[in-house]
DNA sequence: CCACAATAGCTGTGACGACACTTACTGTCA
DNA sequence: TGACAGTAAGTGTCGTCACAGCTATTGTGG
């Protein structure tokens, strides 16, 4: 039970830190085109549909109602979104993308298809599952906390 | 050449990018009680042994001079560590940690090996090579492939 | 010796992530 | 109905990442 695995934490240079943020900024220069980062392409592909609360998006973007606040503050300032009254509760916003938005919409989904198969270049569907799989555990060992007993929760424990 | 893949990246919720988010915060959380960041911590453990410059730790850390110039302020301003002039280039600094700096450094290194024995309980050593190498063929993909330095254009469609 | 490119560190800016709070409004239960 | 817990969005603060541009110094070639 040494260490093969302090390798994958240690430093803050952590593989999978690292993985993950050059997968980040490679994504980042991937929108720069278009003047937009990931995050704001992310949520303009999926408020593009209509309805979309900044509660519904939080979950699928991966951040907070604070994040969401300035996110959707950011790309209000372009102009590809505006922020209307939820009919029907009033303490909320429906995400309503203007028609420069929506225009953008069907030019980003494909830099998402493009960057993953530029990351994933060469790698089997065995491979891709396997991954998955890995990292899927490693979320739920590390969302599961101090208590790792969990024959219960490990059920419904895949994607929200 | 279907989708599989796609899922991994998309959505700014990419699955790689939540591991790695959720890794960043929980080690956060570890590191907390100490008053320090993940990142400061590692930069106390890399430059504990002596004679290290700002220019030396980036890369193990991960960042660039200007995130290490802000980094080694902080540190600074806890007194933990000091800017001593580099004995023979005068552009350059070399990091000496205080009493306080070095006192900390070794109640931080178990703490990396907390995180990652946690996020990777359940892992067989032939998972964790896996994982590893999956990681590692990623990374060599996002860095060796479309754009080193000198292809900005990215506007065209030229993605494999 | 002097011009000049390269290098080390620093500063400014914009965007995020996480946390702690605040302010409205909602749904529920006594 | 009326108190109250819970929920939605927004604010403030701190730390980080990445990029662009700056200054001081170094090393090299003419």
């Amino acid at each position: 039970m040494t260490d093969p695995s302090i390798a994958l934490v240690l430093g803050g240079g952590s593989l999978l830190a690292l993985v993950g943020r050059e997968l980040h900024t490679e994504t980042e220069r991937l929108f720069a085109p278009y003047g937009l980062t990931s995050q704001q392409a992310a949520l303009l592909l999926n408020a593009a549909p209509g309805n979309a609360t900044p509660s519904d998006l939080k979950g699928r973007l991966g951040t907070d109602t604070a994040g969401m606040t300035r996110l959707v503050d950011r790309l209000a300032a372009k102009r590809l979104l505006r922020r209307v009254p939820h009919p029907g509760d009033r303490r909320s916003v429906v995400i309503e993308l203007t028609p420069e938005g929506l225009a953008l919409v069907p030019e980003l989904a494909p830099v998402f298809g493009a960057i993953s198969r530029r990351m994933l270049a060469g790698f089997s569907a065995d491979e891709l599952a396997q991954l998955a799989g890995l990292l899927q555990r490693m979320l739920g060992n590390l969302k599961g906390d101090g208590t790792p007993s969990s024959t219960e929760e490990a059920a419904n424990g895949g994607l929200t």
